[in-house]
DNA sequence: TCTTCATCGCTTTTT
DNA sequence: GCGATGAAGA
């Protein structure tokens, strides 16, 4: 084992009181950290009194796995604060009106009870989208505002229209929620810490058990999380907390920079240790890495070092658009792995929205190359996987309101939704859950025979499965596919297929969870573990494939070679940190684009494209600003790509830009209005087009669909409805709808022009 | 009640 | 480019 540097020593060895660890990306920081609880137990701390805390369930296994080969066979809580708070919670749950058995609800079921609350209070959600009203209320509950202080608090504020449908939603919510038996992940942190204020006695108790306690990533804690911290480390100050302000990048979820900064305030006993040491990059890498964030004025000037070679160059590469810019970064992979022997899980590809990965996924597929992607539809997120979960859910949870809600009529047993509002009525009369409601459904006065008979029976369903609830997860699992005939309908299509599959993955994880719980695999373990996983959780660094994932998730990992796609403007600056006009989001797009760079060890190129399509519209891009702000080598693409085209692409893009914020002001939407100016471009570009790398671009229509211009007498084609004649055109330009009488006898049809499926016929 | 289809609107990042 | 949504047909 490598020996540790002095001041990681220091972190390591330190052992009573308060220690903050000042840690730059690639300096040991993981390794800091499991030495330090590693010596502890060395030094005959009992480890289940050292409590460890990440974000991520993959830093948790991480940390989990390294202390496990320092330190064999003992236990210890090395846990993500959601997990650490879910169980909390639980052991105490009576204390704030829960049952033990309570559901943590994924963002679906908060949408769908949300939902259910905007219609009873007669709110329309087209005007006030679900979304937006649960990040409000994410953001409060992350501020540790409850929903009766919004509320109180709105009553005082000048009325804002908006947020007093937040201020009347929010308890309402929160009503829902409690009845059914369940909270939302914001809720998970702040019940516990509500609970630890009310009653110091737990607080001190659980206080005193954690001896020890560690926080990783401190600078992305929120005030929630600072909190809980605060509480548990109050009479016994050893608390480690470690992190990064440069790599804080959660701001917009409630993290609190300023918590890092004040610790030593905070700690007045605290000692500090710094770890600048850079063991992971090339001196090239760094030193972009340092000049791009000490352009960040909120921040203390620190330096970055490494005693590793200088290495390559940064690499910038430009390229006509998102197509190209994915074949050559794929075309670079394959040669990495060629001509370097480079491994395909030595590579990783970063981008700022999941939205790029399409492109990626397709281009990796033409040549070849596996790969992984975090994120995607997440897979408990699929329609099927949510189903069966609900069942389990309902069985494990009679309140749950979001389950009942999805599984009463699915499969269809003639509960529609006449029949669910008004036995949904009267069960809030009658103070019931939908499940109590269903025990007295022969009671209901209007509801007819046949209705009856059908919640009834899914009534006693549900009572059968409820007894059969004991022992093995995927017996479970399976008696329920069985009994309710899930996979019956089921053909050989490609849907049904992936579907079918879907489950089977969801049995083995079930098989997986009896296996690592022999002693007491319950149902709520079971699910609990389902609803914090995340799709993050599946990348496996040694699986033998490219990587791909936002630079968000890519925090804390590193690879030998690091593509970042769509160095742009309105994508880094993110085009909603430029509107804001806030510094302090800027700011954190640049620390973002830092925690990329910083992954790479070897390696690093970024890309940049002159358009790109986008929300199904094709928009000129411009370059980031923060490309200027480091020392690159620029280059424009390996062969013959782009360097032929218009004379004026070259020149619009070299030619020196003033910082610009207005995304509508320099992009140039491409619509059906203008396409006929580009059209030379247009046509330029195609021909200078990968000739068909892999020959999969065969189908590629001719031109962009739901791009031509439409005129009065012009003869068109419709995949439904076959030939037609255009009859008008009108509308504003970017909306324009276009009426076609068809051959068939369709007559006076309406289409958006630039959504419909219509082809002209006889042009080319 | 269920299915199909066109239309509409949104789309940052995640436990 | 996608899913959610609502209208119309089966």
């Amino acid at each position: 084992m490598e020996r540790l540097t002095e001041s990681q020593q220091t972190a390591v060895e330190h052992q009573f009181g308060p220690l903050l660890v000042l840690a730059g990306p690639g300096s040991g920081k993981t390794r800091v950290i499991t030495h330090r609880i590693a010596r502890l137990v060395d030094r005959g701390v009992d480890p289940r009194r050292i409590l460890a805390i990440t974000f991520t369930n993959k830093a948790a296994r991480e940390m989990s796995d390294r202390v496990r080969r320092l330190v064999p066979g003992r236990q210890m809580w090395i846990s993500t604060f959601h997990k650490f708070c879910a169980y909390l919670l639980r052991r105490n749950a009576r204390m704030i009106g829960l049952k033990s058995n309570f559901t943590i609800f994924s963002t679906s079921d908060q949408k769908s009870v949300l939902k259910q609350v905007l219609n009873d209070l007669d709110i329309d959600p087209v005007h006030y989208p679900p979304g937006n009203i649960l990040n409000q209320i994410s953001k409060a509950k992350n501020d540790l505002v409850s929903a009766n202080q919004f509320a109180r608090n709105f009553n005082e504020s000048t009325g804002d229209h908006y947020q007093a449908v937040v201020a009347r939603a929010f308890p309402e919510y929160q009503k829902l929620l409690l009845r059914s038996n369940a909270v939302d992940f914001d809720d998970l942190l702040m019940h516990v810490v509500q609970l630890l204020a009310e009653n110091n006695e737990l607080r001190a108790q659980i206080d005193e058990h954690y001896q020890y306690t560690l926080v990783d990533e401190y600078q992305d804690t929120n005030l929630a999380q600072y909190q809980l911290i605060r509480m548990l480390s109050h009479d016994q100050q050893n608390i480690c907390a470690t992190g990064d302000p440069d790599q804080s990048i959660y701001g917009w979820r409630g993290a609190r920079i300023d918590n890092i900064l004040r610790f030593e305030r905070d700690y007045p006993e605290s000692q500090l240790v710094r770890l600048q040491d850079n063991f992971r990059s090339t001196k090239s890498i760094l030193k972009a890495a340092d000049e791009l964030i000490a352009h960040n004025v909120q921040r203390k000037p620190k330096e970055l070092f490494t005693n590793n070679d200088v290495g390559k160059p940064v690499e910038l590469h430009t390229y006509t658009d998102g197509r190209e810019e994915a074949d050559m970064v794929a075309a670079s992979i394959k040669q990495l792995a060629e001509s370097e022997g480079v491994n395909w899980s030595d590579v990783a590809i970063f981008y700022r929205v999941n939205a790029l990965s399409r492109e990626l996924e397709l281009a990796l597929t033409r040549w070849q190359i596996p790969y992984q992607v975090a994120a995607g539809v997440a897979f408990y997120e699929r329609a099927e996987i949510k189903d069966m979960l609900s069942y389990l859910r309902l069985i494990c949870n009679p309140d749950d309101y979001a389950a009942f809600a999805r599984i009463v009529n699915r499969p269809t047993r003639g509960i529609g939704k006449q029949t669910q509002n008004k036995l949904r009525r009267w069960a809030a009369q009658n103070r019931w859950t939908m499940t109590e409601a269903i025990h007295h459904v022969e009671e209901h006065p209007t509801l007819n025979k046949r209705a009856k008979f059908a919640l009834k029976k899914f009534g006693e369903l549900m009572d059968h499965f409820s007894l059969a609830d004991s022992g093995s997860m995927e017996q479970l699992l399976r008696s329920v596919i069985d009994r309710i005939g899930y996979l019956k309908g089921m053909k050989f299509t490609e849907a049904d297929y992936e579907q079918t599959s879907n489950i089977e993955e969801l049995l083995t994880v079930a098989r997986q969870y009896d296996k690592e719980n022999p002693d007491d695999p319950t149902l709520e373990g079971f699910l609990e573990s389902t609803s914090l996983a995340s799709d993050l959780d599946a990348i496996d660094s040694e699986a033998g494939q490219v990587t791909l994932m936002t630079m968000h998730a890519a925090k804390g990992l590193e690879f030998p070679h690091v593509f970042i796609i769509g160095v742009e403007q309105n994508l880094i600056p993110h085009e909603r940190a430029l509107k804001t006009n806030d510094a302090s989001e800027y700011e954190e797009e640049r620390r973002l684009l830092f925690v990329g760079i910083t992954r790479a060890e070897r390696g690093l190129v970024l890309t940049q494209t002159r358009q790109r399509a986008f929300r199904g519209k094709t928009l000129h891009t411009i370059p980031s600003d923060f490309v200027r702000e480091m020392s690159l080598e620029q280059l424009n693409m390996a062969s013959g790509f782009g360097t032929s085209t218009s004379s004026q692409y070259d020149r619009d893009w070299s030619r020196p830009k003033e910082p610009a914020h207005d995304w509508n002001e320099l992009s140039q939407e491409i619509t059906v209005d203008n396409l006929h100016l580009l059209g030379d471009k247009l046509d330029a570009l195609k021909a200078n087009q990968p000739s068909d790398l892999n020959s999969s671009s065969a189908e590629e229509p001719p031109l962009d669909p739901g791009s031509f211009h439409f005129d009065v007498g012009m003869q068109v084609r419709h995949p439904r409805y076959g030939r037609g004649k255009i009859v008008h055109v009108s509308g504003p330009t970017s909306k324009a709808t276009v009426t076609v009488d068809f051959v068939s006898g369709e007559v006076g049809k309406t289409f958006r022009a630039d959504r419909c499926p219509l082809q002209p016929i006889g042009m080319r």
